[in-house]
DNA sequence: GTCGTCTATATTTCT
DNA sequence: TATAGACGAC
């Protein structure tokens, strides 16, 4: 029976697309290859089941992973629905829960949270501010400072309090074990989340944690939550960690109302706690779904499309599909092997420049890397031909050291509990109140566990403060107490001003940084930001503000139509496309990168990675690799990446030019060329360390030879012991005899 | 408590 | 390379 429908989708979408909007009575899973147009079917369904079935805007909730896509996805809706694209008419702004799983969740604590304890003021912390409130726990709590770097340590608190393990459980599990790095970690986890809770802040994970414990103990909130959200969609549901699932099935479960969209060749964030077993397992939690596959693409030609699927099709933990298009072989993967890095994103620029004047436009070109370093010296190779670039990620604005002394200042005008803030900014500028007055503060709020504040009030009570110190914290909290008077009086965007004044910012700027006016500047554009979002927002309240602030990032805004060469990571192009792609640095150890060379399941990561890479290209797709390159200072030799291997032959073509150096043939001429160039740097010895001059064997040596070790420098042979593999050589060193036993020593020639 | 200098050291990736 | 942290001098 046909379907007639006034919101018409016959031309719009095609046969798999149209059954996976129609379904709307039973679970919907869709396998959405590279490509495919699955935003195309979430917006569309939900401007269909508001057109079509009289759903209110608000009772729908499509949660993504990234405001940039969340954004997209509202504005083709606003579009489809005959919205403004600000989306204020006809229904408010916040009508629509179109959002990324944290904003959607921060949206519901910010009303909610006082349920469970919190006050509704909290301040949401990044990974910046949660390492120094790790760091501050430590310290406070005089706990051995841990072994690993705190990245680690950041890493497995995330991942247990993603997978919902109590603090004590942890610290139970590494007495168990023995394991004395998990019962350290688990140790700063309890009092991380304590100070956490002191502070009335939540880190990323607690808004998705907070909301279920939420929904968890208050059954007339989560039955509020569900009857709001008649209809509940979910994009790149490969990406999902377990949290997210948990909250989607609190939500959604015993009821047919959720539609998934996702791509297990596309789950590139493992690392964060995504599991792809979420999307295996669907069908399970969710009874009777409709899976519906799109193969069919409609960016790419299908040299491209082959290309990547002949890489991802080595995975072993995959479902089986292949994406084809109707748009023809179209033109081969172009493959480019440099001699170094330099002499690769000068490749890079001719090519560039070819399609430059081919009249392509240059926003119309991406380049993409594994690790955001990589970006610096093609920056200075379009920078060398003045092509205009514009890099996404590296340093984030938002993370930048003057914007977060601003937000500091401002979150503690809200958020009187939050230390990291107040801390932050105490003495910027130099207020005379420093690490051992703050260090000690923190000490007696952890011994007597007095909030940050509280802990002040108590030491200067009891006289622990010596005078210099104690009256200049009276003074700095008098003087804060009547900035905080003025807030009420005045706009977000004049107490911002207002507050720059009173500290004399710009002049701390000056005084302190060479490139203050950077730093000016950038405090200009987060005064232009507050300013944007006065006049997007109906009510606009500087908590608010900040929590927008704190889940943003910079590939939100950037905006296509800037005539700019566009640079980001691999992982930053996922959910874009672009005609022209280069992918660089396709190294061992760069791509793949060298942390998931021996583990099998990151490698496949990897490959995911690249398969994301190669089908953000619409026309072209370059590929490079570089035998040598310079990496944070260091001169460092690579093979090609496996995956160039991988990429079956007939879809790819390997440039061959005539400008290889032949002079450097060899390591030894290789090193000559550097160590000339850069005199007795010692670290570049390090790089002998694999060349083929190392000695291991004593039949490469004898008496009298000088050979080279990396810390004691020239030594002269003096005897040579066989004794097999044991074989040991006694060397005469600047600084004394050495005997050494040769296999193991780095010894070269 | 602050400032300057030196050294070690780390290098991935939505929110 | 570049930057955070340690250390010592004031």
């Amino acid at each position: 029976m046909e379907k007639k429908l006034s919101f018409s989708v016959d031309n719009v979408l095609n046969d798999p697309q149209k059954s996976a909007l129609l379904e709307i009575n039973r679970p919907v899973l869709i396998l959405a290859g590279a490509g495919s147009g699955k935003t195309r079917v979430i917006t569309h369904k939900i401007a269909y089941l508001i057109k079509e079935h009289g759903y209110a805007p608000w009772n729908i909730l499509a949660v993504t992973f990234t405001n940039k896509a969340a954004k997209e996805m509202r504005e083709r809706v606003y579009k489809l629905l005959h919205m403004s694209e600000d989306g204020v008419h006809p229904y408010s702004n916040h009508s629509l829960w179109i959002t990324t799983f944290h904003s959607s969740c921060g949206r519901i604590l910010r009303r909610e949270i006082d349920k469970i304890g919190y006050k509704t003021n909290f301040t949401i912390y990044d990974t910046d501010d949660t390492k120094s409130l790790i760091k501050d726990v430590i310290k406070a709590n005089k706990l051995p400072s841990p072994s690993e770097n705190l990245y680690n340590i950041i890493s497995y608190i995330s991942r247990c309090k993603n997978q919902f393990e109590t603090p004590e459980h942890v610290i139970q599990l590494g007495m168990d074990d023995g394991d004395h790095f998990v019962q350290q970690v688990g140790k700063i986890y309890e009092l991380y989340e304590k100070k956490l809770f002191e502070n009335n802040a939540l880190d990323f994970d607690d808004l998705l944690i907070k909301t279920i414990n939420l929904f968890e103990t208050d059954s007339d909130t989560l039955k509020h939550y569900r009857d709001l959200f008649q209809y509940i969609m979910v994009d790149e549901f490969q990406d999902t960690n377990p949290c997210q699932y948990k909250l989607i099935k609190l939500l959604a479960e015993g009821r047919d109302c959720i539609s998934v969209v996702g791509d297990d060749d596309q789950s590139i964030y493992s690392w964060r706690g995504a599991d792809i077993s979420n999307i295996i397992n669907f069908g399970n939690d969710f009874k009777n779904c409709l899976v519906v596959k799109l193969e069919q693409n409609y960016r790419s030609t299908n040299h491209i499309l082959n290309a990547a699927h002949s890489v991802v099709r080595r995975n072993e933990r995959r479902l089986d599909k292949k994406i084809w298009s109707d748009k023809g072989e179209g033109l081969k993967l172009k493959y480019f092997d440099c001699d170094d890095d330099r002499s690769e994103s000068e490749w890079v620029v001719k090519e560039l420049l070819n399609l430059h004047d081919s009249e392509v436009p240059l926003n119309h070109i991406a380049i993409l890397y594994r690790m955001n370093y990589q970006s610096r010296i093609l920056e200075d190779a379009l920078n060398r031909e003045g092509i205009p670039c514009i890099i996404i990620g590296g340093i984030k604005f938002y993370e930048r050291m003057e914007i977060k002394d601003m937000l500091a200042y401002l979150t503690v005008m809200v958020n009187e509990n939050d230390s990291i803030a107040l801390k932050r900014i105490i003495n910027i500028p130099k207020r005379g109140i420093g690490e051992t007055t703050l260090g000690k503060i923190d000490i007696i709020s952890a011994e007597l566990g007095l909030s940050f504040e509280k802990a002040i009030d108590y030491c200067v009570e009891n006289k622990m403060l010596r005078n210099p110190a104690k009256d200049k914290l009276l003074l700095f909290f008098d003087w804060l107490r009547e900035i905080k008077k003025k807030k009420s009086d005045m706009s977000i965007s004049q107490f911002f001003e207002y507050i720059i004044d009173e500290i004399h910012y710009s002049e701390h700027l000056k005084e302190n940084y060479d490139n203050y006016d950077d730093r000016l500047e950038n405090i200009r554009e987060l005064g232009r930001a507050i300013v944007q979002y006065e006049s997007e927002q109906m009510e606009p309240t500087l908590e608010h503000f900040l929590m927008e602030i704190s889940l943003r990032s910079d590939i939100d805004q950037f905006h296509e139509e800037d005539g700019a060469v566009l640079l980001m990571t691999a992982h930053n192009s996922k959910g874009l496309e672009f005609e022209n792609v280069f992918i660089i640095g396709m190294n061992e150890g760069v791509f793949p990168h060298y942390r998931s060379i021996d583990n099998y399941e990151d490698m496949e990561e990897e490959r995911r990675l690249f398969y994301v890479g190669i089908t953000r290209a619409k026309m072209r797709c370059y590929l490079s690799s570089s035998n040598r390159q310079m990496s944070f200072g260091q001169i460092k030799f690579y093979k090609p990446s496996r995956f160039i291997s991988e990429i079956h032959p007939s879809y790819i073509e390997k440039v061959i030019t005539d400008e290889h150096d032949d002079i450097m043939q060899t390591e030894q001429e290789i090193f000559n060329h550097y160590y000339k160039k850069q005199g007795e740097n010692r670290k570049i010895l390090d790089k002998l360390a694999n060349s083929s001059n190392r000695i291991k064997k004593s039949e490469d040596i004898q008496v009298g030879d000088i050979l080279l070790h990396k810390e004691f420098g020239e030594g002269e042979v003096i005897k040579i012991n066989e004794k097999g593999d044991m074989t040991t050589v006694l060397l005469s060193f600047p600084d004394g005899n050495r005997l050494l036993i040769l296999k193991y020593a780095q010894l070269y020639k």
